[in-house]
DNA sequence: GTGAAAGCGCTAACAG
DNA sequence: CTGTTAGCGCTTTCAC
């Protein structure tokens, strides 16, 4: 006919095959209001140019990206895929499509993507913030519809995470049962609160608190077992250790066997974050699990209906008792 | 001061701050010709104004949506993960965003997320493809940009892709040359061309070839386990299997475990795909190694670059030995 | 070299 | 209930 064979249908080809306007279109198309007659008119005008609505000409429009953006520190991290999995699978179900970035925990990278987020004008971004979230304040200025995972940096924005503080808790009473009392944590330098935790939890258990009994690692393989081995070097006297995450607990099993330590005979170690491998791991690792598809899942809840907002959701973990742990020998290793 | 407060900053406001006609703003910053004078008067007002120019007029403008969608059966696990973390990183260089979809290797949900795409106008898509690929045809029809990954199924779409027919083989002689004859393959569904592989390297050593030395399963932990679990209940006369993947490969260790059949003095296990734990596994896994994250680099490169697009681009795999293969020995199992 | 003007496809007023 | 119209912010001819 005439209508323009070349690229894609527009509303006004799809007007013009019902014969009504494009406002009419749109209207039906958006659920509003039209007569029985006009509808089905419309409809099948549409599905016969199979006429799919561009998200650019509405977007300009309503002057907002739809979908959602996610920042995370590292794709590859088991616990981040999950929580990403879950906002994913929380967003599918409401048709919107998620942007994802990795910020590698840098507040510079991180800062970067805020940018490329608010070119795209997308206003809702859920992100597991990498420093203080300073960075977040022009964005949060402007409007910027924004939920934390994982991480509760600024009071000022909704933050879904872990129980950090009853898992901790957790796994260093269930240390201390066994007699441990030299417990180190080892966890990534972003996660402080965690770390408060664990201070928390072994002064409320009178247990001894060197500073030295909490080592840092930046989020990466190398970074981990340099911090998990230097532990185990310089720290004979510790005889129980908590890994932050999966990829730290790693590192320690790494670590422990390149330096002949053995566990649970030498070091008892817990692990945050449960992974399929975890009952693979030999020994079989002791875990306190996350709910990270969840955390995710319920992040993009939040995010998406923009209705009340609570100011922070925790989200329970739970102690799983493998094969990592044992009673402290009385002798001191080597 | 006259201009809108509210809102973000637009092209016309840094063009009346500038002095100069919004045309103008538009070539200075896109790198077009300007007198050094002019360009001064713009980069100023607009670095005053911290103006950034909206992605959603550009996109309208020009028809097509920046950015590249990115389709996935799993991100949760490792391989994918690992792969869209190429993505990720190469689009990052191009400062392009990128949309993920996750499909569940359900062609149905795939074709789903086509549509979202083309919705998005979002014209250059990676793909690690469901089915046959046959639901791409309307898509590729319309001009979208895609390059699949992991998996080859149209000779119409550019691919990259693992050395599967190398790895497999590899994998088979080796075991091959430890004494075993009834060797197994545990793969997906999808994986068709791994499976013919499979079979051809069988041949080609002139080993044992029954239908049921190949089992597949779906891409789901349960399924990969009663395939695991299935293949080494009722077939005890084979003595190696090969897992087609790091999810594969854990349940066979963990059906294993269940049926007691001990790695790899019952049966020696090869899994496709090194991941972390592999090492840690008891008993370390030996592994066809897949370099998954340069496999999304590259199709990266390759969706980004519209230039010349070579029809297929293979990654070769290597193997990895260490302690899941044994020789065969003399008495079957059980 | 620069500005004015015409839309990209859509939705939201506003009339009819 | 429905059509006309005015842009959303940007790029791109096309004159000057």
């Amino acid at each position: 006919m005439s209508g323009p064979s070349q690229g894609r249908i527009t509303i006004k080809e799809v007007a013009e095959a019902a014969g009504v306007g494009v406002a009419t279109v749109s209207r039906v198309l958006s659920g509003g209001s039209a007569s029985a007659e006009t509808r089905e008119k419309v409809l099948a005008a549409a599905a016969r140019l199979d006429y799919r609505p561009s998200a650019l000409g509405r977007n300009l429009r309503r002057r907002r990206t739809g979908g959602i953006g996610l920042l995370v520190p590292d794709i590859t991290d088991s616990f981040y895929a999950r929580l990403t999995d879950g906002v994913l699978s929380c967003a599918r179900s409401y048709g919107e499509p998620v942007t994802v970035g990795v910020t590698g925990d840098d507040p510079e990278r991180e800062a970067e993507l805020i940018g490329t987020l608010i070119e795209q004008s997308m206003d809702r971004v859920i992100a597991v913030p990498s420093g203080d979230g300073e960075m977040w304040a022009p964005a949060l200025r402007a409007g910027l519809n924004v939920v934390f995972a994982d991480r509760r940096v600024r009071t000022d924005v909704p933050s879904v995470v872990p129980d950090d503080r009853a898992g901790v808790l957790t796994a260093v009473e269930y240390l201390a049962g066994l007699g441990h009392r030299k417990i180190a944590y080892i966890g990534r330098h972003a996660q402080s609160q965690r770390v408060a935790a664990f201070r928390a939890a072994i002064a409320s258990l009178g247990l001894p608190a060197d500073r030295d009994l909490v080592v840092h690692a930046r989020s990466s393989r190398d970074s981990a077992y340099a911090a998990a081995a230097g532990l185990l070097q310089h720290r004979p006297d510790v005889t129980a250790v908590i890994a932050g995450g999966n990829v730290l607990g790693e590192a320690a099993v790494l670590a422990a066997r390149e330096l002949d330590v053995r566990i649970p005979r030498d070091v008892s170690l817990i692990m945050f974050d449960d992974v399929p491998w975890a009952e693979l791991c030999s020994p079989p690792l002791t875990v306190i699990a996350q709910p990270a598809q969840d955390i995710g899942y319920r992040a993009a809840e939040l995010v998406l209906r923009h209705g009340r907002r609570p100011p922070a959701v925790t989200l329970p973990t739970q102690l799983v008792v493998r094969a990592s742990c044992g009673p402290k020998v009385s002798s001191p290793r080597r």
